[in-house]
DNA sequence: CATGAATGAGGGTTCATTCAT
DNA sequence: GATGAATGAACCCTCATTCAT
């Protein structure tokens, strides 16, 4: 038993690879197909098109990126070692992966003509971080108005950070995000 | 030497706007060709390639906006008031242009794997961004150091701004930055 | 000996069905096999090939129109209210079927290129309506030279009507073949 | 000048063979290009689908059967004459493209599911016979509603005809309905 | 400068069939 | 006797680019 349908998992690791690197019109199902070592039909018998295979694959980032969001936010610490948690664990994510930014946002700009489905997914999945960074705000913001200015300033570092760190292959972005984020929140609670 | 080969600057026009408007390979020669209204060879005659077309087109965007900056940077006005200025009109860029975001990042996540001639330019139009950013924070910084500091802080704010007012589609995320910048600005003044 | 194996009269009945409706190409072996409620190698289990099932269908089909007209050669009522009931019948079965026609000549146009075995079953089942009309004439024409003719004849009105029928969805070039048969019959018993 | 454009026609006259020899689905975009000696492109920028393409060389066969049909009503001799005629040269054509029955028919049987225009085609094309053959018997029946008879059972025997010949791989449907059809002229005129 | 026919490589998708279980 | 994942060939179609005129 165990390793039935292995082919659906090195499918949608795959392609999920691709995606991030090459965003979602800049890899073809043949490219997929070949890495993954399968053949096309297979491919189709366990995905209906390659964009119900790109949602699929966010949908899979989705939910994990939400439960470490949700870990941190339940922790502990003090929020400014939250922020300062989250954006080191952003580093690492984006060097690991050699600086090819956000996963949602490279398939984003790319796909705006097509599919609907998608930017639902990618809409929905920025709202939860902007979210998940309003939650970290309230921990420590005098006032609930306050807690959204700030956790939208926030997500807004974040966003921007991740972004250039692609744009200029260059982790400092992170770093200036991840210093500017706690120099806010020490701010606010001195206040 | 008037209207000689206007042929060239329909198509560049014309291109620009596709290629903001759909992303780089959501249009097609074919397309600008058509509504530039212009012949298929005539385009290959001005331009190498639908690649070298692209690099051109953002050339000349980021002359437009080098320009733009300097300006406002020179200006007579406060530094708070510049930075309102600079997000107001990022503003109005963005809903003119439905939210496309901005045509560089837009550009770099398709590229990557091919073209290192287009990345470079992003990369260029990047720094040179964010050292304007600098610049205006040295007009009210206290020191050097603190400068670069805050001026990299309003880089992200202003490019988290405007990658998720694309992928939102909405306009707050520009004021909310607008609104951060600013507080950071008479902060640091009223230190 | 009862229920053993009823898959494959499932397989049969649903594979003439979907023949019958949608031409040879237009149906799918998948979709033969989810509406029988079959799996894939079941179906290939009972079954060489698509073709092959075709070719027992088309057996199957035979076999019940050749009893019909044996009957219909042997009954009492005279031969003019025999070619009456005929095209009678004939009509019903296109209407019950929404004009799709005759299942092998259908089947015909569309396997030429491929399969002999095939061709020859629809080559057996139009000589023997052929000689059913020859058989029928014989019971009212002058002479066994005269049966023939009039009996290819009548086998054309047949087969001109059934092809029309389905090429216009029209019923009334069966009724006009009813009405011209009969005619035909009459008039060479008055002679 | 002269030879421009002799892709088109070659892509033409190859796929309205090969229409004709194995039906609409029995043949591949592929096969035409290849047996055409043409790029796939070059096929695509003649015709903007396989099914446009068929839709016009069913059009182009049309109209060059309108013409004849017109020219055989017009001319000078006996209607018994005219259909000898007719089914003389319906002889001929089914010899020369071996049994290969009526493109329009031919094409139909399998179009079924998806095309409407091409459906539509073949339905105005064989009213168009079925009216050829009316106005054929109003040059010999004694009245409107009797021509309307005649001509239907006419354009049936002619059907059944080119059916069967193909079917059976036999000329004698042909020269079955041709005697028919002249027994039937003569009969109305004797009368 | 302009035309548009021609190209080859690749796009995403579906087919009938086979195989290990 | 039944399952359904895996296959390769073929499906129709589009792309950026070149060439003769």
């Amino acid at each position: 038993m165990t390793k039935k349908s292995n082919a659906r998992e090195r499918i949608l690791e795959t392609a999920g690879r691709l995606f991030h690197e090459n965003g979602y019109c800049g890899v073809g199902v043949n490219q997929i197909i070949e890495e993954a070592d399968t053949a096309k039909a297979t491919f189709y018998q366990h995905f209906p098109s390659k964009m119900e295979l790109c949602v699929t694959w966010l949908d899979v980032m989705h939910e994990a990126s939400e439960e470490a969001r949700a870990d941190l936010l339940a922790s502990e610490v003090d929020p400014a070692e939250k922020i300062d948690q989250y954006f080191t664990d952003l580093e690492r994510f984006l060097e690991e992966r050699q600086f090819r930014g956000c996963p949602f946002t490279n398939t984003s700009s790319i796909t705006d003509a097509c599919c609907d489905s998608i930017r639902k997914k990618i809409e929905e999945h920025k709202i939860s971080i902007r979210d998940f960074f309003r939650d970290l705000a309230r921990q420590f913001a005098p006032s609930e108005s306050r807690a959204k200015e700030i956790g939208d300033e926030l997500f807004l570092l974040y966003s921007g950070a991740t972004m250039e760190a692609q744009n200029l292959r260059a982790i400092w972005p992170v770093r200036a995000a991840r210093r500017a984020a706690r120099e806010r929140c020490v701010n606010e609670q001195n206040k």
